[in-house]
DNA sequence: GTAGGGTTAG
């Protein structure tokens, strides 16, 4: 079955490809079954077409359409299939009820729900949800008690192992995760033992609840019985793994499944991006292409945010390549994490096209654009797509919050910032958390607001190192060593292994002179064993990714890049550029440190990039900390000089660096 | 005979 909706699938992708008509038969013969394997509303359009040419009269094919029709609530489609049937089976039903329910059309869900009774046709748990939340609507309570009593019937007649499966499903996917595991423990009671239909209906409750000692518990179950052979068993066991954090033990359930499908692969895939095991996923991502596992559109929106978190812009490319040609890009799914992965690429434009084009958007897509504009610096952009989002009806969540005050953080914005947080609670009935704290500290801190935020985070009652941190890093900044001192061992009594807040702290001793203290902080690093990464920047040039490192010589074109940025240091120097040697933390004199910032690694990324594109190409380099002061004041000039647009992320945001000047307005 | 299991923002 799982290489029938496979080829399906590719089917659906290619439609110019059909053979015969009784391959398509039993292609929807199997979609009959599992309705789900359509994750777009242009399969579903797809599915539709070759139904129409099939076997347009057939019933069943019909009611199959209107289900995946509903499951994008595509009213209308719906109807006008519905419309064509004489005597709807229970099927075409359940998806009209469903259907208008969650387009509000409330009191024509409880026609048909009634419709549907009339003509002998049983509902079952798949629909009272949402009559029942119809009735809540309308506030129609003696519906509602009938409509009880219909669903206490239901169960009272039939209560073998399909049934309480059904009943069991039914209350687990609607929330009511209580009801559900009440039922799996009456139905021991009954002398009934749950199989892998039970199981794989309440294993994604305790990945919902974090819970893996019940999680653990289920799985000895799964293994005492045999049922770890069965492919939903063993994805919602991945799946369940992957939710408590315990990716190892998920990886290892997907190793020993001698039976794959695509959403097993899905499974294991999504539970290393989700973890961060970034490079994991996409090795097991590549590995499911080489042993002829179709990817569905699942498939795409969980590696995704993997290209999106190692900015391997060229991966994403060609992964949105395949997604167009496979018609998934009107998956909301899909082109939200489209407009994520372009954002975080440095692509601001793509993204912005991309999520102009999305129908339905939902707050996620919402969030991800405003995200991509907020760390691009953009943050009036950001507040009218916020404010436009409140006007088309969506709620911000607590994620949503945490965008549009990043964005007012990196553009100084501190006045709208406040506000945002400050009616937070009564607008959008969301308290601040740990996440909006930051935000908040991370402006005041930007903005040189440094007591505001001190202020701010003394508020808390457990503020994290994290947080001190933002601000310790703003202490450097603005050359503050006296609050630094205090800050510093605020982190260090609550995170002492912080390798960072040494790290500045060392820094910003030196920065004031204070050779001995620095050289003291790094000594106690070294004590503890602790190293830290050194400073490193990469371009991607032809497919290649070059990574430099301040001062290191081992790149092939080493030479040429020095004259290069020597040739560009005398245009910089005629245009009244000054180095700016106050920033190099090096016991040593002027001379040297100019000859000392020559070496950042962003700078010499820069210069590579300039050899060896065609000229007018932009230039997009990555970097793992704050670019200098003097690195910024050099890349402004440079794009002036060489007339290229200059992208440049460093560890929290981008800088445009076009004609001279840099989109961040000098907060970063 | 159970329309079962996997996905996007932080």
């Amino acid at each position: 079955m799982a290489s029938t909706l496979g080829v399906l699938e590719a089917l659906l992708r290619n439609p110019g490809a059909i053979a015969t008509k009784l391959e398509v038969k039993q292609l929807l013969k199997a979609l009959l079954k599992r309705p789900g394997a359509i994750t777009s509303a242009s399969e579903a359009k797809q599915l539709h077409a070759q139904i129409l040419k099939h076997n347009p009269s057939s019933p069943l094919y019909t009611s199959t359409a209107i289900c995946v029709y509903s499951n994008f609530k595509l009213l209308n489609q719906s109807l006008l299939l519905f419309k064509t049937l004489q005597s709807p089976p229970s099927l075409a039903y359940k998806s009209i009820i469903k259907c208008y329910a969650v387009n509000g059309r409330f009191v024509e869900s409880l026609a048909s729900f009634v419709d549907m009774r009339a003509s002998g046709n049983t509902p079952d748990h798949s629909v009272f949800p949402s009559v029942l939340k119809a009735c809540a609507f309308l506030l129609d309570l003696r519906l509602g008690e009938a409509v009880h009593g219909c669903i206490v019937f239901e169960t009272m007649t039939t209560r073998d192992i399909i049934s309480w499966n059904t009943v069991i499903a039914g209350n687990a996917q609607n929330g009511l995760h209580e009801d559900a595991l009440a039922m799996v423990r009456e139905m021991g009671g009954a002398g009934l033992k749950p199989d892998i239909f039970t199981l794989s209906a309440i294993l994604p409750i305790f990945a919902q609840y974090v819970d893996v000692d019940k999680g653990r518990e289920i799985h000895g179950y799964v293994i005492r019985y045999g049922f770890d052979k069965d492919l939903y068993v063993a994805s919602s066991l991945i799946n369940m793994y992957s939710r408590c954090a315990r990716v190892e033990d998920s990886i290892r359930v997907f190793k020993i499944t001698r039976q794959r499908d695509t959403i097993s692969w899905n499974s294991v895939i999504a539970g290393c991006v989700q973890n961060g095991m970034f490079d994991e996923g996409l090795r097991l991502f590549r590995q499911m292409l080489k042993d002829n596992v179709i990817p569905g559109s699942v498939s795409f929106s969980s590696i995704m945010p993997a290209c999106a978190h190692l900015t391997t812009l060229n991966l994403g490319k060609q992964l949105h390549g395949y997604i167009m040609r496979c018609g998934f890009d009107d998956n909301v799914f899909i082109s939200s994490s489209l407009v994520d992965m372009y954002a975080k690429c440095g692509h601001i434009r793509t993204a912005g096209w991309i999520f102009g084009g999305i129908k339905g958007r939902d707050m996620v897509s919402w969030t991800a654009m405003i995200m991509g504009c907020a760390l691009h610096g953009y943050a009036e952009d950001a507040i009218s797509l916020f404010e436009q989002m409140k006007l088309e009806g969506i709620r911000p969540n607590h994620v949503a919050i945490t965008a549009i005050l990043t964005a007012c953080s990196h553009a100084g914005m501190i006045d709208e910032g406040r506000r945002y947080f400050d009616r937070m609670t009564e607008e959008y009935g969301i308290r601040p958390g740990l996440e909006h704290y930051a935000a908040m500290a991370d402006l005041y801190s930007r903005k040189g607001k440094l007591n505001d935020a001190y202020q701010l985070i003394s508020t808390m009652t457990t503020p994290t190192g994290t947080i001190w941190s933002l601000l310790l890093s703003a202490c450097r900044v603005h050359k503050n060593v006296d609050l630094a001192e205090k800050v510093a061992s605020k982190i260090f009594e609550v995170d002492p292994e912080n390798i960072g807040a040494r790290v500045l702290l060392s820094n910003i001793y030196a920065n004031d002179g204070r050779w001995k203290e620095a050289a003291k902080v790094r000594m106690t690093m070294r004590n503890m064993g602790i190293r830290k990464n050194p400073a490193c920047s990469w371009i991607e040039v032809k497919n290649k990714i070059h990574t430099f490192i301040a001062d290191d010589k081992s790149h092939p074109l080493h030479d040429e890049i020095n004259i290069a940025l020597c040739e560009l240091q005398e245009k910089m120097e005629l245009a009244g550029y000054v180095a700016d040697t106050s920033e190099v933390l090096h016991d040593v004199d002027d001379e040297q440190k100019k000859y000392l910032l020559y070496g950042h690694s962003e700078r010499r990324a820069i210069a590579f990039g300039i050899m060896s594109t065609p000229a007018g190409t932009t230039i997009r380099v990555i970097k793992n900390i704050r670019i200098c002061v003097d690195c910024h004041t050099a890349i402004k000039l440079i794009s002036k000089i060489v007339g290229r647009e200059i992208v440049v992320r460093d560890n929290s945001r981008f800088h445009h660096f076009r004609d001279g000047e840099c989109s961040c307005g000098e907060y970063w």
